[in-house]
DNA sequence: CGAATCCTTGAGTTCCCTCAAGAGAAGTGG
DNA sequence: CCACTTCTCTTGAGGGAACTCAAGGATTCG
């Protein structure tokens, strides 16, 4: 097992110790999952946390109705399935990989006896929780008070930021269906949206994954409710 | 000032010992507030976080347009703006207090150099953390998976746990229109669903704070999604 | 008692969801 | 390479939930 290989490469545990990390090492198990795996279930017990250390999971949570809503995405180096360590014992939300994924399991134990002996361990899984708690209420600001378009919008302006290449193109790196669910929405109306968008000069798509930034400037302002996407088709 | 009488009822510090007690009680600073008065902003630079220990506080965000969602209702013990402390220095919310408070603030640096030395108080912060996330992900589920109905059942159901006194009973602590803002709705959908669950004969208002609940049974099947309330009025 | 706040009710509108069908892209196997 | 399935995305028609605006009761407080 590669285990301290991929301990190492968390940021959670960057500057630990040789001798910890083995320890970790030792209790830690690799787990590899498929495409659509689930990897744990909202409700079951948790014996321990993961690491992500390949691919991506997505966390959601689905209605009766079978309607899903994705609480993060994650990818490689990120812990998963911790709060359930913390508090309360059982997971708050689903799991699933979202593409071929190699996972480190830890044991309940193993952990919270690091952080007792290392605060700097502690302190750096505040900081993770805190800044989940701060994406959360970015979701629910985005829920409640802001429309679909809004949400989109602001969606869009932040994966402008992190671009790379061409500044004004955005390359999905998930399907429309997956991003509807992560806007809490469903792809029919995600699909509308953007529609209007195009027409509106705001964006132009280009393929299936990709979306070019024609008027940020606008987005902005949707992103920040000044504006609205007319909604009667334009007499021409 | 008695700050370590306040310090030692705080159950985040329940376990500490004397010494750093004090040590914090050397760096905090008492504060009240009236009733509506901001005790911290959106967007905020943090120089500390506060910890409640009289009366009761709601975080909320407000959109552009004015509307308010309530995020958390702290009461006495409680922490409050303690994810800036660890993650982004900026308060992702506002604060305001509901009644008369008395407010310890503590500065960053005492908190910070107190967790290092003791993990036990890491330990705590990260449960505390984990169920405000635990809460989060439940509002997200809330906002984006159930109807209004379903999270006033919901609602009303886990106040009933809680309740004493006549088992049946529930008295809002809170004004309807704070209800429906941490509800994610406004105050006339809120009063069009009571009245409709009335008409149900699901609930029996009494007086403006108090609620009977009359079928338990029928507030779970809407809380789960599998009942609807009738939405045209019946013809009788 | 009047002022202010809180709550309720009505009418109208908007957003977005549901259901349904079809177009486009991608993967599989003969 | 093409027919096949399969998945993903788009578009249309219709409806329902919840919001806005507006006004009228109810309750509290000075």
């Amino acid at each position: 097992m590669e285990a301290t290989r991929y301990i190492k490469a968390v940021p959670l545990f960057r500057d630990l110790d040789k001798e910890h990390i083995e320890e970790l090492a030792f209790f830690a198990s690799e787990l590899t999952f498929k495409r659509g795996q689930v990897i744990f279930s909202e409700g079951e017990q948790a014996r321990g946390f993961y690491i992500l250390t390949k691919g991506r999971v997505k966390v959601f949570k689905v209605s009766p109705e079978g309607k899903e809503q994705i609480l993060h995405i994650l990818g490689p180096g990120e812990p998963l399935g911790e709060v359930a360590v913390f508090a309360g014992e059982r997971f708050p939300a689903g799991a699933e990989a979202m593409e071929e994924c190699t996972i480190l399991f830890l044991p309940k134990d193993a952990f919270a006896g690091l952080i007792k002996k290392e605060p700097a361990v502690a302190l750096k899984m505040l900081a993770v929780l805190s800044k989940r708690l701060r994406r959360f209420t970015m979701l629910i600001e985005d829920l409640s008070l802001r429309e679909v378009p809004g949400r989109l919008a602001a969606y869009l302006l932040s994966r402008h930021l992190q671009a790379q290449g061409d500044p004004k193109m955005v390359h999905l790196d998930i399907s429309k269906a997956q991003l509807a669910s992560l806007l809490g929405t469903i792809p029919e109306t995600l699909s509308r949206i953007l529609a209007r968008m195009v027409k509106e000069g705001l964006i132009e798509l280009e393929g299936l994954r990709g979306i070019r930034i024609l008027d940020s400037q606008g987005l902005e302002e949707l992103a920040q409710g000044l504006r609205r996407l007319s909604s009667k088709d334009e007499i021409l």
